[in-house]
DNA sequence: TTGTATGCGTTATCAT
DNA sequence: ATGATAACGCATACAA
C-alpha cells in the first residue's frame, strides 16, 4: 500500500499551500487558472482522492440518506429503489438500504440506527396504517414514499386514476357488468383509493358494483374469482387492485375456460406473456425514486418544506403477439 | 438542533478526561466500573452518539463495503443483496450498492467510484465471462458472487448439483425420456455446468440426451419447447435451466395439454402456484450474502486469504396442494 | 491570489 | 485508572 496521500502531499509536490489544493478540490473560484490546472493534473496522475471521512468532520455533513423499505423483492420498491440509487449518484449522494419488513417495531430501530450513522435524511417507503409519530425526534429531513404521511413531505402515485382510467377504458369498450377484487381499505392507497375510483365511475354510470376484498396474493385472487363469479353471472369483466391479484384471478378464469376480461395494475411484465392481451396500469416507480433524491436534494439546502407529489399512471393495453 | 454533543461534552458532565470517554465507548477494558456506569448512563439519557466520520478518520477505516450487482430485479440477486443488508447491519458494516447492469465498462465505472468513496472493500456479483483484470489496481479485499473469478475469494452455488439431484430424482421415479432447455455454455454456471450435469447423469445411465439451447427468458423456454417436443414424442420429462425458462415451457405445455414433467432451478414460488406441483432446486442465496459479510470480515482482518465457497442446493418438489 | 493557523470529533500515546 | 496532548485529513477565517 503505497501509502495513503493527503492534501499535503499534493501541496507540497505542487509547490503550493494545502488550502489552494483545498480550494481547487471544492471547485472554489479565487485560483489561478495555471496553478489550479497544475494541481488538477496531480490528482489526477496520482489517483488522488481526498478522505471523505475528513471532508464529513469539517462539512459536519456525511452525504449520506438512510433509505428504509420494506420487503426489496416486491416489484414497485425494487424498482422504485433502483431509481434512488441512480439519481443519488449523479447527486453524489450515499445510500444507506435496510428493511423493516413491514414490522412496526422494526421500522423504528432501523431509523434508530440509521441516525446512529448519522445521515442526513431518511426516506421512508411507508406502510399503511403505521404510526409515524415516533418520528418526531429526527431532526433530519424526511419523505415518504408510496404513501402519504401527514406532516412530511410524500411522494405517492395516483391510485385512483388509475383504476378509473382502466374503468373508463372498459366502459368505453362497452363492457358495462364489472366486478372488483382489491385488498381491505385499511390500506388506503391500494385498499382505499383504488375501490373507490371503481365505486364512483360505476356510480357515475349508473352501474351495479360487486366487490370482494382479501389480501395482496395471488392466492386471493384465485379463491375471490370464483366467489365473485358465482354470485354474478353474465360478468363481463373483473378489475383487480393489482396484477398480483389478476394473475391469481386469471388462473382460475382459464381453469373455467372462462374469457372474461380481468385488469390489474402494475405493468408486470408476467401476464401479458402468460395470457396474452392484459390491461393495466403503469405506476411510475423509478421516477418516484429520482423524486425522492431531487427532493431530499432541496430539503437538504433548505430550498423547500413541506411538499406532496402524485405522480400520474399511464393506462397499457396489451393485445394478442 | 441542540447543538450535537461530542465526547468532550460528556467528559465535562461526567467530570472526566475525553479519553476516558473514548474508552467506555469502546468498550476497553482499564475503566472503573463506577465511572463507567455513569458515562454509560451520561451516553444513554443524552442519546449521545459518537460521529462516524471523526473516527472514521482516526480508525483508516471506514466500515463500508461496497456492492456490485446487476440488476437488482433478478430474484437470486435480490434475495442474495438482502442477506448482504442483514448481516452486514450485525457486523456494524455499510453498504455502498450500485448496479452495474451486465455493463461491463459500467462494472469498471461503478468500481472507481466506490473506491473514491473509500470503501473497505468490494463484494461482486460476477458477471460470466467478464473481464476482471481491471480490479488488480485495487487494493481492497474483493469478494466474487454467484460466479468463481480467478484470483479472488468467490461464493458459488452448485449448479451441477441442483441438476444432477433433478435428474437422479427424475430416474428413480422411472422417467427416462429426458429432454434439455437452457442456456449456452458461455454463461459458465447456468450454461455450462447445469448442462454438463444433465449430459453426465445420461451418459452414466445410458440413456440419450436431447437439448436446446436459448437464452434466460420465459419466452425462450416457451419457443424451445415447441422444437424439443417436435424432434422428441414420447418425451416424459423437460429439466430446465431455470424456474424462468420453466415457465415459458409449462405455457407451451399447458397450451398443447401436455402432461409431461418440467423442472427449473431456483424455487420460484409463481411455478407451484400456477401449475399446483414443480420440481425444483433451491439455491442458498440468501445464505450467500450471509456468508460474503463474514468472509469480508475475516478478510478485513487479515484472518483469511483465499477461499472458495460452493453452496450446496436443495431439491424441492412440490406436489398438489 | 495564496499561505497560515485553527478547529472538527475522534483515537492513541504518553505520562501521572 | 485517568488525564493531557498529539495526530488524523480536511476546510476555512484571516492574514499577507
Amino acid at each position: 500500500m503505497t501509502k495513503k496521500l493527503t492534501i499535503i502531499d499534493i501541496a507540497k509536490m505542487a509547490g503550493v499551500g494545502k488550502s489552494t489544493v483545498s480550494r481547487v478540490i471544492n471547485g472554489e473560484s479565487g485560483v489561478k487558472e495555471e496553478t489550479r490546472r497544475e494541481i488538477l493534473n496531480l490528482i489526477e496522475s496520482l489517483e488522488f482522492v481526498p478522505s471523505v471521512a475528513a471532508q464529513s468532520v469539517k462539512r459536519k455533513k456525511n452525504r449520506v440518506i438512510g433509505v428504509i423499505g420494506t420487503r426489496l423483492d416486491s416489484h414497485s420498491e425494487n424498482r422504485t429503489f433502483r431509481g434512488i440509487v441512480e439519481k443519488a449518484q449523479q447527486y453524489e449522494m450515499d445510500i444507506l438500504y435496510l428493511e423493516s419488513q413491514f414490522d412496526s417495531k422494526k421500522t423504528e430501530e432501523q431509523c434508530d440506527i440509521l441516525k446512529k450513522k448519522q445521515v442526513d435524511g431518511l426516506i421512508i417507503f411507508a406502510i399503511a396504517g403505521e404510526e409515524y409519530a415516533f418520528l418526531k425526534k429526527f431532526k433530519m429531513p424526511i419523505i415518504m414514499l408510496a404513501q402519504e404521511v401527514k406532516g412530511y413531505p410524500s411522494i405517492v402515485y395516483n391510485d385512483y386514476q388509475a383504476i378509473e382510467s382502466i374503468m373508463n377504458y372498459l366502459l368505453q369498450k362497452g363492457v358495462r357488468k364489472i366486478g372488483y377484487i382489491g385488498v381491505g381499505s385499511h390500506d388506503y392507497t391500494t385498499g382505499y383509493l383504488r375501490f373507490s375510483a371503481y365505486q364512483d365511475v360505476c356510480v357515475k354510470n349508473c352501474i351495479e358494483s360487486r366487490e370482494h376484498f382479501g389480501d395482496f396474493s395471488y392466492e386471493s385472487g384465485y379463491k375471490l374469482a370464483l366467489n365473485l363469479l358465482k354470485e354474478n353471472i353474465g360478468l363481463e369483466a373483473i378489475v383487480c387492485a393489482t396484477d398480483t391479484i389478476a394473475l391469481g384471478v386469471r388462473k382460475r378464469l382459464q381453469e373455467l375456460g372462462s374469457m372474461i376480461l380481468v385488469t390489474g395494475v402494475g405493468d408486470n411484465p408476467l401476464l401479458p406473456f402468460l395470457y396474452e392481451t392484459h390491461i393495466t396500469a403503469r405506476h411510475q416507480y423509478k421516477r418516484s425514486g429520482y423524486l425522492a433524491i431531487e427532493v431530499m436534494s432541496k430539503l437538504l439546502q433548505n430550498q423547500e418544506s413541506l411538499s406532496y407529489y402524485i405522480l400520474p399512471s399511464e393506462l397499457k393495453v396489451y393485445n394478442k403477439g
